[in-house]
DNA sequence: CTCCCTATTTACTCCGACATATTCCGAGCG
DNA sequence: CGCTCGGAATATGTCGGAGTAAATAGGGAG
């Protein structure tokens, strides 16, 4: 009955809020410190975070605390424990990369290229097929979201913060409209991905074309239940995407 | 203070030790308990575990217990906790189906059948293009690793665990050869899923084809370089198990 | 009578000490 | 020389209490 009410976690109010802080908790922060350690590099896979009683005491903090961040690490499959043996890093494949706030720790300093590339790839394979699907089972309401995603869209532009919210809407709206779950859990993982290097585009002035056309011809298509042509659409527009990036990053290497 | 050196004596020694059972440790049988009562529907997206001492008291565990499984599931993002609200269960859209512990507690219980076709979806999406990008990219290990996981499918069948094991190692092969770290996360909620289904079918005496020409027909493509045989053949595969699955589900009267 | 401000209550959060279990390492024995 | 047993070290599990933030209830003003 209460429905309406859960949604509040980090207080969505102002757009004072810069992405996400920390974590309000202590341990949320603990975590946030250590997840960024090891996505950054700086404890490599096998490395053993020594001590739980000297960590806790560097860090100010009590075994508690650290005790529960390192189980939010546990559960994401970053690090695991062992008594006697420590709590060591596990090996990059056990991690769960699509986890947002995993991706948020990846994004916070400097992201690994090979990785945004395999995000952009993973979105270029998603999307397409997406809309495909959204082109043949939306309804007015997923429309309806789409559209106003896209006034939003105009009105704002990719450079502001409320802009890419738009855009980040408008991809969402089509992986709703898709009525499939593990398609939409993706959707955060992309989300962050794009947003990041939307803005990584910015500061490197490389956002040339104007997105707004590209997007209007998926909705169209979507809404004309055109399965191919929405497809087709989504394609141009991740690849055009993909492009951009590729010559933002300075990577000279084409496919 | 890295202390990253001291590091590499047993490392590889054991290959796979720990992460076996639902939960050797004790906050992590609660947080099976707990995680399989949420996605079995018995806690819906809103419902309150209301009271950490009532909850510890009742499970007969001391709170810090219940408090490290509540927080795994929240790193799960399945739940929420804010001082005098309570431990709310988050909406699905919240939750991180792909984890792979999650997806343990989907299928632990009577799995939805949305759920599932969901995951063959997304496996009919991402495994022909994994398969298209595996023919561009692999190198000869993967190719012999692909190799033995035929062999070994020959050699078992699908009705044995081990033989299961081998074609998940077989489509885990074809992801790692797509060099694609995001795309690689995804095997795992995918072999998950293809593994509970075969079980299913298994049981419900529907295993009629013979998947091991198709199998050597993406091999092949993927040895030779062909990218679009390669993603053909995936396709047929996939919607060869796809239709597999829809029939023995059809059929409720299945043991 | 309605609305807003304040106070109480409630439940999570953090803490440090204690008890237990497991593993590693070395001493003693066959 | 190799094996086994026991001690030491370390992580896990437990406990109760102090602190804090938030929702509800109650009182006062308009």
């Amino acid at each position: 009955m209460s429905e309406a009410n859960f949604v509040n976690e980090e207080e969505s109010a102002r757009p004072a809020d810069e992405a996400r802080g920390p974590g309000r908790r202590l341990h949320g922060a603990i975590a946030h410190k250590l997840g960024t350690a090891i996505l950054s590099g700086k404890y490599a896979p096998g490395d053993i975070l020594s001590g739980e009683v000297a960590f806790a005491e560097e860090l100010q903090v009590s075994r508690s605390a650290y005790r529960e961040a390192i189980q939010v690490l546990t559960a994401k499959g970053l690090v695991a424990s062992r008594p006697k043996a420590g709590t060591r890093v596990l090996p990059r494949d056990r991690w769960n990369l699509l986890d947002p706030e995993v991706l948020g720790w990846a994004f916070a300093g400097e992201p690994d290229i090979e990785f945004v590339r395999s995000l952009f790839e993973l979105r270029a394979i998603v999307e397409p097929a997406a809309a495909r699907l959204a082109a043949q089972r939306r309804d007015k309401d997923d429309l309806k979201a789409m559209k106003e995603a896209l006034t939003a869209m105009r009105r704002h532009t990719l450079t502001t913060e409320a802009g890419r919210a738009a855009d980040r809407d408008f991809h969402n709206a089509i992986l709703q409209a898709t009525r499939n779950d593990a398609l939409l859990v993706l959707s955060a993982s992309i989300g962050a991905a794009v947003n990041w290097t939307t803005q990584f585009k910015q500061r490197a002035r490389a956002l040339p074309r104007n997105p707004i056309p590209d997007h209007v011809r998926v909705y169209d298509a979507i809404a004309a239940g055109d399965a191919a042509g929405a497809a087709e659409a989504m394609n141009v527009l991740v690849d055009l995407a993909l492009e951009d990036t590729r010559t933002a990053m300075g990577q000279p290497d084409g496919v």
